[in-house]
DNA sequence: TCAGTAATAGGAACCATTACCATTATTATG
DNA sequence: CATAATAATGGTAATGGTTCCTATTACTGA
């Protein structure tokens, strides 16, 4: 059974108020001024345990590090090529592609996931 | 300028007659048949070589490892999470998607990436 | 033909992530 | 509350994909 732990609640707590994506890094640096001594191998641990529960979302893509968020419905996400930072889209998400896809190629289709890349606004200058 | 070593050139002919997505790593077993003492350094090397140069496509599939494919009209991919196996979908590229994201977040665009996943024919059963 | 230099092979280094393990802390149960 | 079972931790080593380094090789333009 799960425990309730302060780091796992530590790091909950911190995706639970922010919009960053953040990396698992950026998450032990975070966490680490509340719990200074607690240790990087509990941030991924931890963040395995919330992603198998579902109640955390790991964002990966190969050639980047992999980010996270609490799980919420599904949306798609804007990476700026400049300073890696991810962002929420508001884009409505759809959901018939999936079924489309399913009968021409005759694969089992579960999800889709659409990424948008490009500069944000601060890159753009 | 760039040369042509029998190394790129036996990378490059790989990647013209398979459809398979390949990883570095596959283009090196394959490719050590042909030239045995072809080092991994350079299937990488020849891979970022051929990407920056336009020939060559990495793609950033949700999954651990980079795959490679030879450039070509954009398209969407399918990755089986059984297999790992990706497949291309000739489902049609909706261009004006990225306009769209664009006005509403006034981020600069450059490209989008749709990717599904689930179970391919093979793997259902 | 050959000098200039791009590319190679092999191995070390890098770095995000995972694995290991002795110790600690949570929690179900009496 | 006391306690025993064991999940979780911190610290560190290991892993694995990828990049870097360097002496040597081999293209290629002149
Ligand atoms: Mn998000
Ligand atoms: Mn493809
Ligand atoms: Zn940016
Ligand atoms: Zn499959």
């Amino acid at each position: 059974m799960h425990r309730e732990t302060k780091q796992r609640t530590a790091i909950l707590k911190y995706l639970n108020n922010t919009k960053s994506h953040p990396t698992a890094d950026i998450i032990y640096d975070v966490v680490k001024k509340i719990i200074p001594n607690i240790s990087k191998g509990t941030i991924y641990r931890n963040l395995n345990v919330l992603k198998e529960s579902g109640q955390v979302t790991r964002l990966n893509i190969k050639g980047t590090v992999s980010r996270y968020e609490i799980k919420q419905a599904s949306h798609y996400h804007f990476r700026c090529e400049q300073c890696g930072r991810v962002f929420d889209i508001d884009e409505p998400v759809d959901k018939s592609i999936d079924e489309r896809v399913a009968k021409s190629t005759g694969f089992k289709v579960i999800r889709h996931q659409l990424e948008f890349r490009g500069l944000c606004k601060d890159c753009q200058r």
